[in-house]
DNA sequence: ACCTATTAATAACT
DNA sequence: TAGTTATTAATAGGT
């Protein structure tokens, strides 16, 4: 029953949050289809939950709203494919349908096989490419565990040789200040963070198995 | 003062439209803010004024948003274009000749963008996972380096602390397995292959010079 | 841009 | 997941 004014901030308990999430999404919904009713436009909606499912609204093609977007955004002057099958239709008028059948027919078989080759030999290398971005993420992740087993090993080392003075052991950067080794590493400076997918949320390589 | 119950139909009165476009346009934005904020979700959302006019809301970068839709989409939808231009020939309805050479042009011209438009995605996705992966294997090779220098670092100190004979102070690290370590520190095992790129093209090394 | 009567959305509950 | 309801939030029309 809404006490008290409510706070926007994440909520913590996961099923109200899922709860929260299905409501406020459609209600979301709700209202983008109602401003593209009320005020002519043309809107589109992208919401993925923190699992990673996606959930979608617009009046028109969502393809069509972001090739709008990047169209205005790219400052590009690149037809829509939609806009241009509009034109198209518009510009032909009285037409029998069983020649444009045949028509679209040859059309399309004569290009299907080309481009069901081409697709696939891209989907092919976008696959391969997203498997070996899981690897080494995973392998990426592997060494930074042992990297800092390893440090914590050399921290311990460093505690017998030197006793606890002046033994930099510290969970952050400088790990060690070796001065007597001449030929060696004498210092070794560690700037390390986790390793990350650029831009992707955790979930999205959740997403990638089952999508 | 919202006198009746609110008819959601299109706002004939121009002034009005754009006064409640303004005002909707910020609710709806508000709320996939409190949507991103309460359920930890990603939020985009586009709209088009009327007067073609672009508005846009997002959480995160609307880049990020619109490419995580697409490899979602494309995953599961490579048919769109031929799906359209069967809609397109079912509008259609009486022919002579002249209009098929001509629609013939148009079909294939409309299909040309198509494909190109698709192309273009995808070949962006694949640039985009090529810059990824070498972000990673950059990442990777400093770590890789980075790890060796501490281990050595690490040897030393056990020489030092140990002498000659016995060396092996890890604390159970699997990492270390350099158990009879004579003189030299070129003995020693290290379980972990340096990284590679599969079938690396000459960029990518380019690539990681400069990044 | 601000105000406010009224409807709409929704958090907590079942 | 789907209702119910007490509240808060959004907003249409006026200024």
């Amino acid at each position: 029953m809404v006490r008290g004014k409510t706070v926007i901030s994440r909520i913590e308990n996961t099923t109200s949050r899922q709860v929260t999430f299905s409501k406020r999404r459609s209600g979301l919904f709700k209202k983008a289809k109602e401003l593209a009713i009320l005020c002519d436009a043309q809107v589109g909606v992208l919401v993925f939950s923190s699992t990673g499912r996606l959930y979608d609204y617009s009046n028109s093609s969502m393809r069509s709203v972001i090739e709008r977007y990047q169209r205005i955004k790219d400052g590009q002057q690149l037809m829509s494919a939609s806009t241009e099958a509009k034109l198209l239709a518009q510009d032909l008028s009285g037409l029998e349908w069983n020649d444009l059948k045949s028509l679209e027919n040859q059309l399309e078989t004569s290009l299907h096989s080309v481009r069901l080759k081409k697709d696939q030999i891209m989907a092919e290398q976008i696959q391969e490419l997203r498997k070996k971005e899981n690897i080494m993420h995973q392998e990426n992740m592997e060494l930074h565990r042992e990297f800092n087993m390893l440090r914590q090993e050399s921290v311990n080392l460093q505690r017998k040789l030197y006793g606890k003075q002046d033994v930099n052991g510290g969970q952050g950067s400088s790990v060690t200040q070796n001065a007597n080794t001449p030929d060696d590493a004498d210092e070794i400076r560690l700037e390390l963070s986790q390793p990350q997918l650029a831009d992707e949320k955790p979930e999205a390589a959740e997403l990638r198995k089952s999508g």
